[in-house]
DNA sequence: CATGAATGAGGGTTCATTCAT
DNA sequence: AATGAATGAACCCTCATTCAT
């Protein structure tokens, strides 16, 4: 999902590269950067050591690689949801459904984001700010409308889409926790 | 016996381990848990290698004391904070204030807790959940409150105190990125 | 596929395995098991620390299995030598003279069996009770068969089997001291 | 008993020097030389790590000190358990007797001997050689006797002497390995 | 004399990375 | 392209030994 074939992957060959890939971003969500060894990447994707060093220059780098993309597909997904609604309650609405469907359906995705490696790779730090500060332009926009139009208070809106995109992590990552998250993902109004 | 224990030996060996304590939180917040080697907490602290095995029973150990320290004292800084004031909004405006102070003075305790190397330490997994459940627990009696003299709308309080600690979390991690976090800090209404 | 394996390189690996356990008796026998590092063993066999740990799983773990394969190889021996023979006295000797080759052509094997590291590792006890049953074995039969025959007083046939492993033992180590042992080895009788 | 005050160790405030040997002796003999530390000793002699430097130069002195002095007791014990008897057959006998008792009441001084370290410690391998050769001559003497007086056939007992005392080592291990070592020593022939 | 805090060399083991095949 | 044997730096931890008190 995260590393779908994008323009980037799409020639035909690269099964094994793809095969790497998924199982890394398990095996780190999993593990954590540190701990998640390239014999286990290697070994999910069923490959042999060297295999790896052929497709990814290094442990590292893969990692930031997949920081990156994961980010990506995570940003998308909770734009379109946005995107589709009318009202600021339901954008938010909807982009908790869409960030539980994603944690449901891809807990690796969501585990490397929040609670994943940062602070184990340096190169990091920076792209985690980057991945952040999406979020919150992502809600600053909506924010700035619904101030424009009277339908919330004046405020700094900038703080407030940083509010809200913490408090939407935050739910999302309690919610998962639960038995059903989905189920109750639908009950929520902030 | 000429040699007196239980005096001012006491004191020097509890300074000693205090300081490498703090050593440790330093380094492994700058580098996290994996990546900070025994031998970076002992040179920081200014001391053989196993000097730090004669006060601490090994890295993990460390880390994890460390943790539940390091999310005590925050978590009892907020309580104080939050319970010095009257209403919701100047309760979530102290707590800030209080967070971004300890994040300014003491950036190593806020980065462990937040982004520290949670998934790195399987035995954190339960006590970073019991963390942000105390926090949650922490915001939603001053929300249950509100709700019942009608200031706020009738709502999953739970899921408002979830919400609530996560932008919190999130705007005091934004504010300690500016060079001037303090300041900004008193300008914070939600 | 471009790499063969399970050819030559099968047989490669299984000499380098074979190699690395040779240099392993040896260093063994000469320090003893704590005092023989792995370090000692690789350099011995030429190879580098990882090494080691490609082929074996741990230090401990070499050692138990060297020691039962070294126990193994002996019993074999002086099975063979006994089973040719008539006569208790003519089996007795045949055993000496077989242990003394033993020892003179591959010292390390007596030693690690019989001054070893037996008390280092634990799981050796074991280990070593089950190879001084199975030699007093070996001598309880011609013992019996010999009093069947009256060729020797009635008797408890399992202490002077006991007895004549241990003097047996002794013997030879006695004679491995001497500048020539094989020679010496064909004057003895009991 | 091993370290019992001879005229060496008669000072009178030597308490400490004397729990520390005794300690010793267990802790070798329980855990082989290596694995023991220092520690270990000084624990179950209930002192202070500094106090062991203070009686003793280092870990190997000691243990080669306990070897031999050790050894020196169970051969006095032989020897006048020889010496009480007529006959071979008696003499034999009342050393395994009297071998048993140590082993059963002084289990360490038995173990250091037999299957301890031995081969941990350079050192020792002289002080073994020297303890072999003394157990040795302790039975020459009887068996030359008892060749001369015709009761033996003729034969080297030099060799002879060398499996007798082999011969009982193995016998006393094996009955030291029954639970009731005593009982069963009586009974024995050879 | 006795203590125990402090030291640091060194041991077992892991793992990212390379390279001949 | 792919393999996996081989490498060795580096990690965590232990423990004999020292020395200020």
């Amino acid at each position: 999902m995260t590393y779908r074939s994008t323009e980037r992957t799409r020639q035909k060959k690269d099964a094994k590269r793809t095969a790497m890939m998924q199982a890394a971003v398990r095996v780190f969500a999993e593990k954590g950067y540190h701990a998640a060894t390239v014999r286990d990447i290697v070994s999910a994707a069923d490959v042999a050591v060297g295999t790896f060093y052929f497709y990814f220059p290094d442990k590292e780098t893969l990692f930031v690689y997949l920081y990156e993309e994961t980010a990506e597909f995570l940003l998308q997904a909770l734009k379109q949801a946005v995107k589709g609604r009318a009202t600021l309650p339901k954008k938010i609405s909807a982009a908790v459904q869409s960030y539980v469907n994603i944690g449901v359906f891809e807990p690796a995705v969501v585990h490397l984001l929040l609670v994943g490696g940062v602070g184990a790779v340096p190169a990091l730090l920076e792209q985690r700010a980057r991945f952040r500060k999406s979020l919150v332009d992502l809600w600053q926009e909506p924010l700035d409308e619904a101030m424009d139009k009277g339908l919330i208070l004046p405020q700094n809106t900038r703080r407030s889409a940083e509010a809200l995109s913490g408090a939407i992590d935050e739910v999302v990552l309690h919610l998962l926790d639960r038995p059903d998250p989905q189920q109750y993902a639908s009950a929520t109004v902030v």
